[in-house]
DNA sequence: AACGTTCCCGTGAGCGTTCACGGAGCACTG
DNA sequence: CAGTGCTCCGTGAACGCTCACGGGAACGTT
């Protein structure tokens, strides 16, 4: 009994063969042109149809003018901060006519590289939020447009978009001082691989508190994983380690939201006891108890004007950088 | 002056007459191919950078095995029920080497049609939440692999996943009953154009309602905008219709949390003076205050579902229906 | 010295589609 | 009746790449 052959894919010279026509004429009907007689037409679709015939997106794509496909690599679509910014994406690359490919890291630093891998050789831009400098490297030498957003330690020759936590951070801390707090805490992201470095929240805060006369030694600054889990943990280590913290900085609103939560559960009054403020700008920061002070930014801006860079840098243009300023909101947990 | 004519794509032979090798060469030393001396592998690789040279993705496809990309069709990435099915069909196709695109129809019924215009010639399958129904038809008539998400209204002919809210109503109804309640208000999605057809959330709660003896005409249920600032309005409008609910039923989450903030606004006590209870159960839903009580679905688990239909089209398989059972979740609100 | 191996490289063919052309058939004109 | 136009359809060619094959050079083996 002969094993059927691999299912070779139906072509339009197939349907062509079938139809009595020729390629051309196939073509014709699939594509709507109009130099052909409507019986054909209508004959060659029914036959197309029944033999299940699906022009090959390569095949036209090698002939007709290049799609563009845009990758977008994000680290967790669960991760309340990145949605916005895929908005923001959608709609500008809707605007160009691209198409918009997610991936997404899972957070994990180690799948980075894979994750650049298959991009490099999917799409034909990309904008990312990427950490490792091998996967960042592997991508901006793969000579495609790339955008790399909210990352310190972007690599000169690539374009990047920004958000200015220096001036943030300044407006954070010195709105919790005018509420006449002095013990203020920071719970930063303790997934970042820079912990600490020039540039981070973490040594933004350290800097903006000092300005500000503030006791500001590494040890008013916990570490925290990224989730609301590990705000609130965080907040055990706050409370236990005996600071006498009066206001909490979180490194987002997420984490934030998790120490404040935690605290209540603990019994304490937000914000009599202890004042919360978060980064971001979550709409979930609106919706909390109470809801959140917080560093807001605008994240679907960020995606829009990546997607404008990318598109500048395709037709020929140089590596730039956004910056984008966020605002702070302030609500009844400070 | 001569204009420069439209920038020709670079190709693998250029590169290869640039660096006086040949096609094969070149390819080899871009695949990382074995049979090619180390040395003109550099040179090659050096020119090719220096020329900006990049492969084309769909010379590659036409020869290669066919890369398959799953088109993924969302109303709002901002809608945070979404994220979650995203989250479970990145997974999903991700352990198939599939690459999803995604596409967003910003809840416009009247957008629905283009893009599944789009969709259809530039993926090879698709998963989607859509409405209208020529658009489905559209995607459907492609031949593509398909499988529909919480449409009641889905073609017998077309894959589907489904949530049974047809149960779902019965736990909740049942549960507020349970509670002492006996007047229900249901705020229905007014977005859906079928609105109180068969099968709708709309039609179930009246049917549940009905079912344990309790007022159950259409007046009981108020149409909202699917949005918190809508379940808000909505709620406006029970309390100045002087129906005296004790308890409100959301067409989602986001609907019952707005309704729910401007009860509480308006100096109600929750779940005291009036009760709450959504659909969907978001994370969100336990975040706010009071924590809300959800017809909890798990979405992640619809979108993995979708795919593995998908999936099993592609090896012939014919259509076929996935239903998800939710799980009312009890929390404060009522 | 003839032969086999190994290493590196080049040449034809083919993937499935559309574009640019050309040609057959027919009707309508001057 | 020749000429002109229109409608419909088919035939190369090209898109950019990889695969299968074959060939030359250099080396070692019998």
């Amino acid at each position: 009994m002969p094993m059927s052959a691999r299912p070779r894919r139906i072509t339009i010279e197939d349907v062509a063969r079938s139809a009595g026509v020729s390629r051309q004429t196939v073509s014709r009907a699939v594509n709507d042109k109009p130099e052909i007689d409507p019986a054909t037409r209508q004959r060659v679709l029914r036959v197309a149809e029944s033999m299940g015939y699906r022009p090959s997106r390569f095949a036209r794509g090698m002939v007709g003018p290049h799609l563009t496909t845009l990758g977008l690599v994000i680290a967790d679509v669960l991760n309340p901060f990145f949605p916005e910014v895929v908005s923001g994406v959608l709609a500008a690359a809707d605007e160009r006519g691209w198409q918009v490919a997610i991936y997404s890291t899972g957070s994990a630093l180690e799948r980075e590289t894979a994750v650049a891998r298959t991009v490099v050789d999917h799409v034909d831009a990309c904008v990312a939020f990427l950490l490792d400098p091998g996967a960042i490297e592997l991508i901006h030498r793969s000579g495609m447009p790339f955008v790399l957003l909210d990352n310190e330690h972007r690599p000169p020759a690539v374009s990047g978009g920004r958000i200015d936590f220096a001036t943030g951070m300044r407006h954070a801390v010195g709105h919790l001082v005018e509420r006449g707090h002095r013990r203020i805490a920071m719970l930063d992201d303790r997934g970042r691989p820079d912990a600490g470095g020039h540039g981070t929240r973490h040594s933004l805060f350290l800097g903006a508190a000092a300005e500000l006369g503030l006791p500001a030694d590494e040890e008013w600054v916990f570490p925290a994983a990224n989730s609301l889990e590990g705000g609130a943990a965080a907040m055990d280590d706050v409370l236990a380690g005996g600071f006498g913290a009066t206001a909490v900085l979180g490194y987002n609103d997420l984490i934030a939201i998790g120490a404040m939560r935690r605290a209540r559960d603990r019994g304490m009054r937000v914000p009599q006891d202890c004042a919360f403020v978060g980064c971001d700008g979550l709409t979930l920061s609106r919706l909390v108890d109470p809801p959140l002070t917080t560093l807001t930014v605008d994240k679907e801006l960020l995606g829009r004007a990546a997607v404008r860079q990318v598109a500048a840098q395709m037709t020929g243009a140089g590596t730039g950088e956004t910056v984008i300023v966020p605002r702070l909101v302030v609500r009844e947990s400070s």
